[in-house]
RNA sequence: GGUCCGGUAGUUCAGUUUGGUUAGAAUGCCGGCCUGUCACGCCGGAGGUCGCGAGUUCGAGUCUCGUCCGGACCGCCA
């Protein structure tokens, strides 16, 4: 028997017991006279004891010993003399008599401890010695939770989750696929699914008329930091409800993660926003709700007082950043480049300090007197000690870097707590965007959204206007997840293809399988899909989703560990009947 | 497709601005001492293709060009 307990398990209430455990070598002190291990599994950490009780046979296997050994180990449970409280196990210790080397290992290339000596690249290299660490396993751990109590609540609120093809059809809208060569079609090919959109609609059509899947999706585009080639989504979709009845169900499901997994009481009903409050409001579609510093539109106000930057700026802005009127020259001219840097765009910041003794000054106090300083602070909710930050530029623009310069603010202020949670559903997107490019309008959720009742007559004369049955879900600034009540007869499925710009035989042929099945009786249906990485991140307090993840890829959307993509051998292109464009055969 | 940052001991990094004696630190590793440690402590030691290739120079970790690898971002990602 490898063991009795995990290397988690023992209390006080063990003492006296007999015990075998099997485990990795976690750290070895040596005292001259007796020596300590400190013996780790998935479950904890166990400190062993070698004194003048050990027998000769168990010391003198000591000086073998080194990290990540595994050892079994049999002897008593003792209490200690010296307690750990830090450890859940500190109370006691084992004294083995008995001790088997299971598995000799070599120096393992960075210390496998909470905190690690390891770089980002050497610890995907040995992904398998990075899951180890106790970060990593906490994380696992937490996702784990998150997908069974995802299961259980959605299973109890009668979904069904179906499994839907992963070989499917390469499709023009959205993401770039990836794609599956055929050797039994020989020059066509599968697409791998950007997510099972379609599919879930085919089973409400099919009457399933509550489904969900934790499934991978693959898009093969450029990645980034918190973007990976392949994730996971928590898809989901529901017929016969409007998008009142969406919300509910998963703003049930979330609160209960919540409780569950962070131990997050969140009693209220979740903030709707309507995308353009969002905008309005915070300047962009996911604020970050921790804490409020919303973006003021000045722009009336400001006009016409002579000061020419303000004057021929399409929109005014700023925000309140309470207590910050001390503020350096240092620190304001940091905030200054922080708005020119060019991601967040803005050409300068205009700042008014309201000073505690209730006096005003500003960059543009040649400009303006006292008396409109005070009107800008009851517009921004500023008191005396606060500082005024303003931008003035093209609206849209200028929000963003307003939204930008507020999360920035968020931070300095330590006002984006990460045990906190603000969760928002950000309602009413616009159904279309324009896409200067390509010169047509896009969907902006997707293509099978439905739009609003009301906005239906707009869609031939001001299709920019209308609004979607469309929603996202968002917490602490991080879009979570996503989705619409959709299209569910074939005349308005094909209206929207027509003002998409999608021709009548394309759609067909893209989209025919689905065009025909809305003739057969298709219900209302809606669903939502969640980035089931990044929520778990979120809920672990981390932005990054590759430590969510047991074996990511890297920015370029390879795999350390394994060296993958790869070339593969000739055989395997001739039966595939590819030839590669550059001529080699690879292999 | 583009921009920026990095690559030096097993590992994490300093040294590059201003080219010049034997390339340092911490940690890990090895040896010695140590009977209550838990990031044990103390003493000693080993450990380097300065990513790779070319060039400039009397001389290159340091300057130039190329290249490979890693990271961040823009475009992109409904």
């Amino acid at each position: 028997m490898y063991r009795t307990h995990t290397c988690g398990a023992l209390r006080m209430e063990h003492v006296g017991n007999r015990v075998t455990l099997t485990g990795w070598v976690q750290r070895i002190r040596e005292l001259g006279g007796m020596t300590f291990i400190t013996l780790r599994d998935r479950y904890g950490i166990t400190q062993l004891v070698f004194d003048e009780h050990a027998p000769k046979a168990v010391t003198d296997l000591l000086p073998e010993l080194g990290r990540e050994f595994i050892i079994r180990v049999s002897g008593q449970v003792r209490e200690r003399s010296s307690k750990n409280p830090a450890m859940p196990t500190g109370d006691i210790e084992v004294s083995p008599d008995e001790m088997e080397v299971v598995n000799r290992s070599e120096l393992p290339p960075f210390l496998i401890e909470n905190e690690t000596d390891g770089g980002e690249e050497l610890r995907m290299r040995y992904r398998y010695l990075d899951l180890r660490r106790q970060v990593l396993r906490d994380n696992m751990m937490l996702r784990h939770r998150m997908a069974q109590e995802i299961r259980t609540y959605l299973d109890q609120h009668a979904f069904v989750e179906v499994e839907t093809p992963f070989l499917i059809k390469s499709t023009p809208e959205g993401a770039r696929d990836f794609v599956v060569p055929s050797r039994m079609n020989p020059g066509e090919f599968y697409a791998l699914p950007q997510s099972p959109q379609t599919f879930k609609q085919l089973l409400m059509i099919g009457g399933y008329d509550r489904y969900f899947q934790i499934v991978r999706c693959f898009r093969d585009e450029d990645l980034r930091a918190d973007r990976q080639p392949e994730f996971t989504q928590l898809d989901c979709e529901m017929a016969f409800v409007d998008q009142e009845d969406v919300l509910n169900t998963f703003e049930g499901l979330a609160k209960h993660l919540f409780q569950v997994v962070a131990h997050y009481d969140y009693q209220d009903r979740f903030p709707r926003i309507t995308y353009d409050d969002a905008i309005g409001l915070y300047g962009t579609d996911k604020p970050d709700l921790r804490f409020g510093m919303k973006i003021a539109d000045i722009t009336r106000e400001v006009q016409g007082q002579g000061f020419k930057v303000f004057d021929q700026a399409e929109y005014i802005g700023g925000i309140c950043a309470q207590g910050c009127a001390d503020y350096s020259r240092k620190q304001l001219d940091q905030l200054t480049e922080f708005v020119q840097r060019p991601q967040v765009g803005a050409k300068g910041l205009v700042y008014v300090k309201y000073n505690s003794d209730g006096s005003f000054k500003s960059s543009v106090d040649k400009f303006f007197d006292p008396d409109r300083f005070q009107q800008w602070a009851r517009l921004m909710n500023a008191q005396p000690g606060d500082l005024m930050l303003i931008l003035a530029g093209a609206r849209e623009q200028t929000l963003s870097a307003l939204g930008m310069l507020r999360l920035e603010m968020g931070s300095r202020l330590g006002l984006r707590d990460p045990e906190k949670f603000a969760p928002a559903w950000i309602v009413d997107f616009p159904l279309f965007e324009w896409d200067p490019d390509q010169q047509r309008y896009t969907a902006m959720h997707h293509p099978f959204t439905s739009p609003k009742d009301e906005d239906v007559g707009l869609i031939d004369k001001d299709p920019a206007n209308m609004r979607a049955n469309a929603y996202d879900f968002v917490i602490n600034g991080v879009e979570i997840g996503g989705g619409s009540v959709r299209i569910h007869t074939r005349e308005m499925q094909e209206k929207m293809f027509e003002a998409l710009g999608i021709s009548k035989s394309e759609a067909q042929e893209q989209f025919g399988f689905l065009l025909n099945a809305f003739r057969y009786g298709a219900p209302p249906h809606g669903g939502i899909a969640f980035g089931f990485d990044r929520w778990c991140a979120v809920m672990g307090g981390s932005d990054s989703i590759r430590d969510y993840i047991a074996f990511p890829k890297n920015n370029a959307g390879r795999d350390l560990m394994i060296n993958s993509p790869a070339p593969i051998s000739k055989e395997q292109l001739r039966e595939l009947q590819i030839k590669l464009a550059n001529g080699s055969d690879t292999g």
